[in-house]
DNA sequence: TGCGATTATATCGTGCGCGATTATTTTATC
DNA sequence: GATAAAATAATCGCGCACGATATAATCGCA
């Protein structure tokens, strides 16, 4: 293997990076209209698809964890957007679900949707198997990843 | 179409999104060894490519702006990783250029780049199509963002 | 030459992501 | 039942990303 002076541009991490900051700020002007960031509307989005996870569920599926997730989901909370509840079973265990405020929502976030569909340009079998060909290679990169 | 239940794994924004947050969970604890977070890592990489750039054309081939850029390059030169120097034909102009120091890391930062690019578990062709799939959505969102 | 518009960088505040640590509760083991 | 170990969230500090704004230098043009 020759080695061509590289860039940025060459390496796959960039392209994740780039395309990554970019659909974040393709989001950030409609999002900020109902008053969520980016990650607030992964986790409407979590809990629309199945309520009450807790804070551990919720870090498992979204790939964070308690130092990131309690934060913001105490502002989220402060916002009106969701409770935070401990569990009576187990006292260690809090409890998210969302409230009324934030299902009043659903239309405009499902309207979004469609606007960062339409903004990728791509077909729906297109999207389906860029999408699947990320996730699986993000899965890969977690097994091996040291913890 | 039918309106089944879906969630985050069915958006490819958040196929990006924790992709990118598995890439950088990867690349950390190496870069970490190197005195280097992610973002100053894909500086490096630039301007090894071409020394001397400005801030706006760092900011222009990462897609950052000086909000972002010109903290993070401070940090790196206070670290003894680049040289900051204000444009003598343009007193506006901040143009920076890596040290003999941050030249040293060339090898050990190869060494890293071949453990990542191992651990994506993609043939060399796989990565370079997944990585121009991901570049080309990337330039479409940014054509279709406002600013 | 003067002066408003433009350009380039810097500053500030907010919200993530995360390593490291702590606090509290539950479980396991003796 | 006491106590060590494990599990769950929370706290803290740092470094991004970025909207909004400020500062300073250059350019355009009358």
């Amino acid at each position: 293997m020759t080695h061509a002076p590289f860039g940025t541009d060459d390496l796959i991490c960039f392209a994740l990076y780039s395309a990554n900051n970019a659909m974040t700020r393709l989001y950030r002007p409609m999002l900020s209209r109902l008053g969520l960031t980016y990650p607030q509307y992964l986790v409407l989005v979590s809990l629309w698809n199945r309520d009450g996870k807790t804070v551990g569920q919720l870090g498992e599926e979204l790939g964070l964890e308690s130092n990131t997730l309690t934060p913001l989901l105490k502002r989220m909370a402060d916002a009106g957007l969701v409770r935070r509840e401990r569990s009576e079973q187990d006292e260690r265990v809090v409890t998210i679900s969302v409230t009324d405020q934030a299902n009043a929502l659903k239309p405009q976030v499902a309207e979004i949707m469609g606007c960062i569909f339409d903004a990728t340009g791509l077909s729906l079998d297109d999207a389906k198997d860029l999408r699947d060909a990320i996730t699986s290679l993000r899965d890969t990169i977690r097994d091996r990843t040291a913890q």
